[in-house]
Parts: C-alpha cells; structure tokens; sequence
DNA sequence: ATAATTCCTATTAAATCAATAGGATTTATA
DNA sequence: TATAAATCCTATTGATTTAATAGGAATTAT
C-alpha cells in the first residue's frame, strides 16, 4: 500500500495541476480543505515536493504553491518513490533503491527474484505513463461517461 | 516493500516443492538453516501457511512440513496477500480487502483510483501466474542459461 | 519412557507512520 | 514601516507494525 504521504501529495500534485492553468500560488489551506488533508501534514508533503523540483513556491502573504513543471513531465512513479521509495517488491530488483536479498544463495538463478523483475518492469511502467495529465485526462474521460476509443 | 514473512514463506514453499518430490515431512530446521532464516519465526510462518490450507504438518518425532496442495496449485498472489493483505496500492482498488479512500471524493470519477485499478489488475494477474511450478521453471531455465524458447 | 518435533501464547525492541507543535523567515500591502 | 499572512524548518509524540524471541504444551516415533 501507498503511504497516506504519497497518496495525499498525488492528490494535492492532481489539484494544482487542474485547478491551477494560471499557474498563479494556491495556498497550503486552500489544498488542504478541498482534498481532506491536515493542512500541517500537507505542509512537510509540499516541502518535499518542492525540494524535489516538482512544485514551487512564493513566500509571504499571498504566497503558495505552484507547479513547476509541466503535467505531463509528472508522473506517479517518481511521487511513490519519492515518498515511500522502492517500487519493487523486493529489494533485488529494484533500481534506484537496490539491495541484496541477504537470504539469497544466487541472484542470477532465482526464480522468485526473475517473477518480481516482472512486476516491478511491469508497475514502474504504468506509473511512469501515469502522470498528472494522464490522470486528469482518466477523470474527464470517466466523468463524461465516455469510454477509451481504441 | 513484501514483509520479510511474506518473503521467507514464498522461500519455504518452493524449497519445499523443489526438495520434497516424495511429499515425507521436512523439518522446519532443515528448511530453516537452507533458506537462512531464523527457526521460531519460521515456525510461526508455516503455521500460519498450513492453517490457510497449503501445508500440512506431521507432528511429534520424524515430523515435519510438506505441501498440502500441488506446486502449480500454489501462487504468490495468495501467499503475498496471506501475509501483507491487500496486493493493490490503494484500498479502493482492493478487491478482497477493499476500503474507502476517506478523503475521496467521487470513487467512480477518481483518475488515480483508475491508474491504480490498471496497475492492481496486472499485478494480481502476474502474481496468480507465478506458481511454485513457474517459479521452479524459471530457476530451471536461468541455471541452464536458456531463454524462453517463445 | 524418551527424545524430538510441531503447536500455541505472550512478550519485546526497534522501526515506521501519521501527525502535531511552535516558532523563524519572508513578503504583500495598508 | 508596521502588520498580517503565508511558507519554512526542527523537534516531538503516540500509535501501529515488524521481526523476532521465549517458554512451554501437546504429539508421536522409537
């Protein structure tokens, strides 16, 4: 499962991005009210999407938070690993978060390790295809009824 | 991340239908110093894979662990949510351990529940596939360097 | 009877998670 | 230039989960 910290900041990256065309600061408040979100958490969540380079900031009154790159340069992949890390379900096949499985006689040869290849190959690329404007894009398409043309 | 009980389980079980082709009772300890696991956590987690029915025990002296179902009638999905619970990343995408978002707004419209949904539906669908027989297969096919004939 | 094994319950130490608290810093604007 | 309103930063906390450990009861082959 998702932490409530990266479910919370794809929730708040989705927001901005829908709400914000202008690209003009939307406060911590003004995020945190209309997603449910406690609006000290989200602050520290916001603080490391910003570090991250995803979002920006202005301080001081009237300040907020604003995208800082493009929706679709976005995507769910870099959120999760940001937060939670490993997108792998074992850490011998992840990437950027390698590590030996210590139990592990041979790497090479493990069969339990080549099904998790697999599925981490499989999930990083959904999530990377998954971003801001993907999934906006989902909720117009599920909002209207339509479904995918194919 | 899998829990290292998860992980330690899908180790016995294909050692167990790797090693025990007559079905005679193993001994935790065997399987233990094997897999490099410690003996009294293990002992908890064959207990808890014989009660959901793919072990079965002898007890008493010359007792021991052996499959109760047949390699291929096993999956990582089942062991995986036996230990961890829910396979999906999000609890609205769960199917059999399914819970509300509570800051969610509208569960039908929601862009990220359907990114979710896909990455669920896929990964459940690998994990069923992966059998103790495949997962044997694999290690098969790595030892001896072949590549999936296709 | 004995030894060897699984079965069962309880406890624990450490880590992680989800949040809260409080104030420092920055900036628009009256 | 004072004030209000916002982000920034550090520290703390309570609850939960994880990964084990401990000790003995029950069972069974020899």
């Amino acid at each position: 499962m998702l932490s409530k910290k990266a479910k919370y900041a794809i929730n708040a990256l989705v927001y901005l991005a829908r709400e914000n065309k202008g690209n003009e600061p939307i406060q911590i408040s003004t995020i945190a009210k209309s997603e449910h979100i406690s609006r000290k958490f989200l602050e520290a969540i916001l603080l490391d999407l910003k570090n991250a380079g995803m979002l920006n900031s202005k301080k001081g009154k009237a300040g907020g938070y604003y995208l800082q790159k493009s929706p679709d340069e976005i995507n769910i992949a870099e959120v999760t690993r940001l937060f939670d890390g490993a997108i792998a379900l074992l850490p011998c096949v992840a990437h950027l978060y390698y590590a030996k499985c210590e139990e592990c006689k041979d790497e090479a040869t493990c069969g339990i390790r080549d099904v998790f290849a697999e599925v981490r190959l499989e999930t990083v690329n959904m999530l990377k295809h998954a971003t801001l404007s993907d999934i906006i894009n989902r909720e117009e398409r599920l909002t209207s009824g339509q479904k995918t043309p194919l």
